[in-house]
Order: structure tokens, then sequence, then C-alpha cells
DNA sequence: ATATTTGTTCGATAGTTTTCGAACAATATA
DNA sequence: TATATTGTTCGAAAACTATCGAACAAATAT
């Protein structure tokens, strides 16, 4: 992966209350599967983000939006709602890096 | 370490002539070494670095001091120059966190 | 002593980020 | 069909960042 897109998914976890976000989807992401794997889809997690935080709903929007431009995040809408994925790829690429 | 530190130091990664000059040092400190381990001290690291890079010598004086607050790199004046290197444990505190 | 080199600090400017609330669209429920 | 819920988009304000050049201080060389 290049540096520019390092220098794009360090920017999307360099402000604190997206860091704790993307934090919270890979821990529910985990508890979710429960086979100990990452990445599993986890559902409604907007709302379960808003009931977290106390920031508005479309600052939380937002942080979701970059998380996504970063890649390190998949979203995906089932109706009213969206369920949402760790990217294992990007993790992959922040490990490498280091 | 925790989540506001850890995103400091994703802050100061965040920039991409910042990651650049990050990128950098490590080479030059493994370069210097020549033992395959990192980490050992750059001579003349501003002064090189000022050769890498398109850009004034305050700008690059402030990303040095936004990775050395970052806890990144550790800088040490030798008379006119200072010499740098890249600190281990932030790269220990970031490959833990991932 | 004076001039040069190295890096820092200051003040300014342009651009970006974080955050909000209001208005909105899409979906689901009554 | 009317209402409620979910999430997005828009416009705005405040704070922060990246960058520059000029002025500066410390160390070195002449």
């Amino acid at each position: 992966m290049d540096t520019e897109q390092m220098a794009k998914i360090f920017k999307a976890l360099s402000n604190e209350q997206r860091l704790k976000l993307f934090k919270m989807i890979y821990f529910w992401s985990k508890t979710v599967s429960e086979d100990g794997g990452c990445c599993s889809d986890v559902d409604k997690t907007f709302t379960k983000a808003c009931e977290c935080f106390d920031l508005s709903k479309s600052t939380i929007s937002h942080h979701f939006k970059e998380l996504q431009n970063a890649g390190l995040i998949t979203c995906t809408r089932s109706g009213q709602f969206f369920s949402c994925r760790v990217n294992k790829d990007a993790l992959d690429a922040i490990k490498e890096f280091f």
C-alpha cells in the first residue's frame, strides 16, 4: 500500500472519537462472531454507536463516512438499518506497514 | 497505551509529508546501523530531510516537532546539528494495538 | 570580531476538520 | 394514508493544520 493511502488510514484514526468508534466496531464484530475471528457483520451499527457517543447523529454519520472512505470498514444497508464490518485487508496492510 | 495517545500517534502520521519523513528516518536509522535492527541514531537528520523535501525549513521543523510530541521519534542536539532516532516503544505500542 | 550555517519561533494566510441543528429522503408501522 | 424511525445532506461556526517568509539565536568557521 502506498504512502498516500496509509496517510488516509491514519487520518481516519487520528480523531479520538473516530478511533473509539473504530475500536467499538471491531469489538462488536468479534463479539458477534464469537469464534475469536474478527470482521463479522455488526447489525444496527449506527444505532448502537449513537447510544455510546455524546455526539449528534450527523456527526456520527460523518465519522462512519470517514472510516469507510479510508477503507477501514464496509457498511451494507439492510432496510432501515445498516450493518457494518471491519475490513480485514486494511488491518493487514497496517500490520505490514509496521 | 490509551486511546488518546494512540490518536495522537495516528495524527502525527496522518499528514503525507510527515509520514514520508517518518519513513525516511526509520529507513536511515536502519541503514546507519546496518545490522538489520532499527532505531539507531541518524546524524544531521534535519539537514538530510531538507534535501529530500520541497518544503521550507520552518515547515520541516514543525513536522519534526509533531513527530516528537507524539513520541514517535527522539531528537538529541549535538552542537550545531541534531541526530534523531525512531522510538521503538512507540512502534511496539502500535503493533500491539493492531 | 565578523560572517556563515543550522535550526527555531513568530505572524500570517489558506485550507481542513469537527461539530451542530435543520431539513430532508427512505423505510417501516399504525 | 399518516406518522414515526433511521440515517444523510446542507449550511454554518469554531477550532485546528500546513505552509510560507522573515526575524531570530546558537554554534562554527574565517
